[in-house]
DNA sequence: GTTAATGCAAACTGTTTGCATACGC
DNA sequence: GCGTATGCAAACAGTTTGCATTAAC
């Protein structure tokens, strides 16, 4: 139904997306596509490197980059981190200020913009939610 | 009229919230916050070191900080830039996505919280637009 | 075989830390 | 004079760059 549907495959889907299907792009592509999930750079190479022992830093970034231009990641910027987004729909965030976790969330409709941007050109709006994620609430001791 | 009445002398303003007034404080504290305006450390750093030819990037971090606890300053993450923000009430910003340029916006009232935050102890919420400023717009040539 | 991705190291930016000196109060 | 702020340098994290080797197609 999709435009670019989404296989199972990951090695197929970097293909549709006219990516060179690598070991390490395919294990990326595993990672943040086939679990709607949020991870940094050092997150994924941390996750990788077990079963990519010679994976560099470096492949991670090029990797990242260009599952973004593809458009099968969003990069976003919370919090001061840099975190990529396998959920490519428009959608708000909310981090915990405790443990730094972050949440998707489905996000009402937009809302329209001020009237101070007046004579902006409007590319798009972000929104993010702080508080205290119910795990962090009470920790259990 | 204030609970904390701004000077126009920010060496007293400094005194007033328990802070020692130094003279890099004082500039620091005369840039952002006599004139509303966003600054990044390196910016605060780079405009402050032609009066202050001695004046460490180690100082401006910590004057920075100390301004925010004390309130006078707020921190922003804007698309993956710190930037510290003398308008210290509740705002929204726009951010042009080709000079970089921040703009303060007076924010419509706030959202309500979405039900997916269920559990969550929310603390507040933060809104970006980004999207071409005017001066980005058919640059003059 | 061509072209592009990988891995490694070096470079670079933004930020933090440690410590002796200088200065506000 | 006491106690903290400053300045300097080193350390550190995140990210980018250059380049030879390797692998996808």
């Amino acid at each position: 139904m999709n435009v670019t549907p989404r296989s199972d495959d990951p090695h197929a889907l970097l293909r549709a997306h006219g990516l060179r299907a690598t070991p390490q792009r395919v294990a990326v592509a595993q990672l943040l596509l086939k679990q709607a999930m949020h991870a940094t750079p050092r997150e994924v190479y941390t996750k990788l490197k077990t079963d990519f022992p010679s994976m560099s830093q470096n492949t991670v970034y090029l990797t990242l980059d260009h599952l973004e231009k593809a458009g099968l990641l969003r990069r976003f910027h919370i919090a001061g981190r840099v975190v990529f987004d396998s959920n490519t729909q428009m959608h708000d965030h909310a981090c915990c200020s405790r443990c730094g976790r972050i949440m998707d969330l489905a996000s009402a409709g937009r809302i329209d913009s001020p009237d101070e941007l007046g004579k902006w050109q409007v590319e798009g709006q972000s929104r993010l939610w702080s508080g205290v994620c119910p795990d962090c609430i009470q920790p259990p001791r």
